[in-house]
Order: structure tokens, then sequence, then C-alpha cells
DNA sequence: GCCGTTTTCGGCCCGACTGTTTTCAGTCG
């Protein structure tokens, strides 16, 4: 956990130090911080194993940063990093969430009218302060205005996929305490929303003396920077990542019952008690009970049968139909983790990925995948070293290369041949025919041009998917969560013509993308139409990710069988092939 | 500030787009 605050922490240094006039020195704390976000092993260990030697070992770590890191290791503080929050104290990283808003423009605004963070700044833009300066105009304070609405919109939430982790080791640490004989993590993220607003665990106690020693533990865990409130069965904190926990005891007999109600949602969980009451019950988190005598509650399965519905997965408890369809049997057989077979997105080095081909056939094999396909970007974006035509036959030859050592070791795994190709503004594709026909597979994806209006932008969709060898669409909408609106586009045109096409739609896995969304998953299901669920990975740590996706697509009601890379390698390519 | 099968000094991903300009700085990827 020390990693993710030196690595915000050397970004924020990035960011001071890009409003200087040094060129490079910002890029390098920049890339360290990115380094540092993905290892996977925990900066106290590599410097207690190694000392300042280890720390200097890892790629872009220097002699300072090295000394650095040792600092934060053993007195929680930077001295360089509190140095320059004093000579300029702005809340750096706040400001630069707003889009449009980098450090030169940060550095003007806080020279000039003296804006420290979000406020100052909606009310200069208000105050059409901003526009007077040189090099804004109005424009330029509109955007602003949008911007921090935007973020308020998105505000306060958090992206699943980077809070999932420490809710995870929280819970196992409430788990081992005494007396502790099950905890779960509860509420949206146990519905794995892509976002939520705070973390619940459940933990189960036999004995109830037991409770105060669990809840010292908790109110006094690192993490914990305020107690909101402390009991015997409830207490909720605010951890230093920003986020509030809360956490719950319950007895044995009403723990199903209790796990149900405080993992929602509330919609959910309304519609289950009336169809108590329609039976005479009563249903709350205690139990279910006819008159005053309990007659369900140790077990979410048994609550669910008790009220003569099948088990919902927690996915769907939405109240967007689940009850209906568990009523009538009709619920889906949701897509699992251990489905799948292959990830159709991944950039390597070719590209702007970290690691090599075979980095990432091996961290794949390892996970108990068959097969993954390699995209790298197209040549449209050269600052990232998009390929064209002919470094992408290069790239297919080492492919071919790797394919023959894995087979000559007796491993069943296959390396396939794709891009990811950059649809241009007018929907035509980033790289010749001839050439994406040579590939297994193509994706197709929009990096540019994110501001037309709906119409071109859903023609330029439908043309790219018109293309023959366009195979799959990535990251349909290229929303970032908390980041980047989703494209203006009519979906239902899309899914339309995904579906006329036979182009498969993709859910990437990324935490801040998990694009498609799960109410457009759920059109594609609806629609017949065929879906990947791939990670995007930039990294082998992110083949961690596909969870993600997998939840959203679960989110989405998908079951195996529209999932092409839920199937064998053959049985994929057959799949994905247009008809 | 980091890094080195060209280097311990001199390089460092760099093109497109936006909004500001009247030839370009800043931001984004």
């Amino acid at each position: 956990m020390i990693n993710e605050e030196i690595a915000k922490i050397f970004q924020e240094i990035s960011e001071y130090l890009e409003m200087g006039e040094e060129p490079f020195k910002p890029r390098a704390y920049s890339r360290a911080a990115r380094i540092i976000g993905e290892l996977e092993k925990d900066l106290t260990d590599i410097y207690k194993e190694g000392g300042e030697k280890a720390l200097k070992d890892l790629p872009g770590i220097g002699g300072s940063m090295a000394e650095k890191i040792e600092e934060y290791i053993k007195t929680g503080k930077i001295k360089y990093f509190e140095d320059l929050k004093k000579k300029a104290p702005i809340d750096v990283s706040s400001l630069t969430a707003v889009e449009g808003l980098g450090p030169k423009k940060i550095k003007q605004l806080y020279k000039k009218l003296d804006i420290k963070n979000i406020e100052d700044l909606e009310k200069a833009a208000k105050d059409k302060k901003i526009r007077e300066l040189e090099g804004f105009g109005e424009k330029t304070e509109e955007n602003i205005l949008k911007g921090i609405d935007f973020l308020r919109q998105s505000g306060g939430r958090f992206i699943l996929g980077y809070i999932y982790p420490l809710a995870q080791e929280i819970k196992e640490r409430i788990k081992k305490r005494k007396g502790v004989s099950k905890a779960n993590i509860a509420g949206s993220a146990r519905r794995m929303k892509e976002t939520v607003g705070d973390l619940d665990v459940l933990a189960l106690m036999d004995k109830e003396d037991e409770a105060a020693d669990v809840m010292d533990y908790f109110t006094s865990m690192p993490e914990v920077i305020n107690v909101y409130s402390k009991g015997s069965t409830r207490s909720s904190v605010r951890l230093k990542q920003g986020i509030d926990i809360d956490l719950r005891i319950l007895p044995k007999e009403s723990y199903g019952a209790g796990l149900i109600y405080f993992t929602g949602s509330k919609d959910h969980n309304i519609e289950l008690r009336k169809i108590a009451i329609k039976k005479g019950l009563k249903l709350n988190e205690y139990g279910l009970f006819k008159r005053d005598k309990a007659i369900a509650g140790k077990s979410e399965p048994e609550v669910y049968e008790s009220l003569g519905l099948d088990f919902i997965p927690p996915e769907l408890r939405e109240n967007t139909g689940e009850i209906e369809a568990s009523l009538n049997g009709e619920l889906p057989h949701l897509i699992e983790e251990k489905d799948i077979l292959g990830d159709l997105q991944i950039q390597t080095k070719w590209s702007d990925g970290e690691n090599s081909i075979m980095d990432y056939a091996e961290a794949a094999i390892k996970k108990g995948l068959k097969y993954i396909l390699i995209t790298d970007h197209s040549k449209r974006l050269a600052m990232i070293g998009g390929l064209d035509e002919k470094k992408l036959k290069k790239q297919g030859k080492e492919i071919d290369k790797i394919n023959r050592i894995i087979a000559d070791k007796g491993i069943d795994f296959r390396v396939l041949k794709g891009v990811e190709c950059d649809i241009l503004k007018d929907g035509s594709l980033d790289l010749a025919d001839d050439a994406l026909a040579e590939l297994d597979i193509v994706g197709v994806a929009v990096h540019s041009y994110f501001n037309l209006p709906a119409v071109s932008q859903t023609e330029r969709l439908i043309k790219a998917m018109e293309n023959k060898n366009a195979d799959i669409l990535f990251h349909p909408t290229t929303r970032v969560i908390n980041q980047r609106k989703a494209i203006d586009l009519d979906i239902d045109a899309v899914i339309e013509a995904a579906y006329k096409t036979g182009t498969t739609l993709e859910v990437d896995s990324f935490p801040d993308r998990l694009d498609l969304k799960d109410e457009y998953i759920r059109k594609c299901v609806e629609k017949g139409v065929k879906v990947s669920i791939d990670t995007d990975a930039h990294s082998i740590k992110h083949l961690d990710y596909l969870k993600f996706g997998v939840a959203q697509a679960r989110r989405g009601w998908v079951s195996k069988e529209s999932v092409i890379n839920a199937w064998p390698v053959d049985e994929c390519l057959r799949k994905v092939r247009k008809v």
C-alpha cells in the first residue's frame, strides 16, 4: 500500500516541477511514479531485504529517488515534497484533474489570480477573471467550468478496481481476528459497481463479548485517519486513501439476512420485502420472520429460497428485472472469470506497453489462459510508437517465432496476431486492408475527435464496423471514468450495426474504462451481439484486471455463450469471423 | 533525475489538437 502513496507523491512532485523551467526532471518523476504504482512488490519489503541499493536497482529509480523513498519509509514524509508544497501551497492533483488544465496553466492561475484549489478556480471563472489572462480566453474559461462540473458529478466515487484490493485486504485482516468466523465485503463493492462511494465489511461473530476487540482493531488500523463512530455492532472510519469504511458485526442466525440487507441495492431489498409481505412474512436485516419466529436468515441462499426465489448473484441485484427472472427460474447462467480462455487486447513494448510479447505469453500461461491476441496501436498514434504496415509484418514474424518456442515446450498456448487499429475521423481505418487481412483478429478503436456530434460519431463507428477486416470494436464509447465522458453516439444504432455486420463489441476490463458499461452490455445480450472481455493490458500486472471486466459483463447479464473468448482458440476465431 | 552493446555526459516518446494567437504554447495521449 505504501507504493501507491509514494507514487502519488512522485506524481505531484512531477507536476510541481513541470511548473518550473526544468524540462526533463518532471518526466523522470512521473515515470518513476508509474513504475512504482505498477510494482508487484511492496517497497517496504524491497527496502527491508536489499536496502537503498535494491531501491536503486528498480527501473527509473536512481540515487535521489531511492533516498526519498527511504525517507518516506522511515519518517512518513519527504522533505523535498513538503518544501515544494510550502513554496506554492496549491492543490495540484485536484486542479490537474480538471480537463484541459495542466501545470503551466495552473502556475499562471496561481501567480496572477492566487488560485490554489477548485473553489478558487470556480469563483475566478464565474467572475470572468480567467478570460483576461494572457493565453486564456472565453472558451478556456467555459471549458474550466465544464471540467469542474464533470468532476463534481463523478466526485467522491472511487473506481472499484483501484480500491478493491484495499477492501479485500481489510476484510482478510478482520477475518483473522479472534472470534470472527466469516467476513464479507458488502455494499456496491460486492455488487461490483464500477465506482463505489464507500466500503462495507460484515463480520460474523459467534461470541458477542469478543466484538469489542475487533472494533478496537478496526478503528486503530494504520490506515485510519478519522473515527466517525465506534460501537459493539457497528463502527465507521475514514481511511487515509480518502474513502469511508463501515464494519458491522452480525450474529450467526442473521448473517445471511444481514448480507442481503447490506449488499443492497436498496431497490432490490424493497422488492424482496414486498415479496415477503405477500407471503405473510417480514424481512429485515436480522432475518425472515413469520410473526416473531425466524424462518430463515443464516445464509443468503436460505433467505432467497424461503421467499420462493432462485439465488440472485450480487451483480444482478439492481431491481432491473432480476427478481421476476428469479421467480420464473429464468436467471442467466452468468459468465465466470474461469470461463475466459483468451485475452484479446494486449499492448506490448512494440507500442505503449511495458512488457514484451514473450513476457505476456508467460504471464498468461501462468494464469491458465490458452491464447492472447497482441494488439499494439497503429501508426496514427505515432507518439507512442504506433505500428505501420511494415512493423506489423515484422511483429508477425516475432509472434511466429514465439509460437514455435511455446509449441516446442509442449505447452498448449497460442499467441495471435492482431492490432488496435485507429478509426480515423471519417470512419476509415489507419492501416491498409491487405495488412489487416493478414492478421488473426483486428481490433478497431477511437482515440481522437472525441467531440464530434452524435450523428457523425455514430456514422464514423458504423463505417468502421462495415470494414470486413474490423472484427472487434475496442472500448466502444471511449469513456474514462472520472476523467472523460463517453463520446456522443446513438448506442442503439451502434449495437444494431454490430449485429448486422457481425462485429464483436468489447468489454474493456481496465478499471477506469469498463467500456462497454453494464446497461449497454445488457442491450448487446438482448440483441444477440457477440462480446469479448479483454484486459487492455499495458503491463503483465494488468492481466489481473480481467475480473473487473467479467464483473461488468455479469452486471450486463452475460452468459458464456455470447463471449467469444470464453471458447477454445479455434472456436473463438470461428466466432469472431464476419459472415 | 535517470540511464548507458554508440555515452559517466548528453541525451531524454513526440505528433495532433485546441484555443490562443498572427506563428505558437499548452495539453493530451
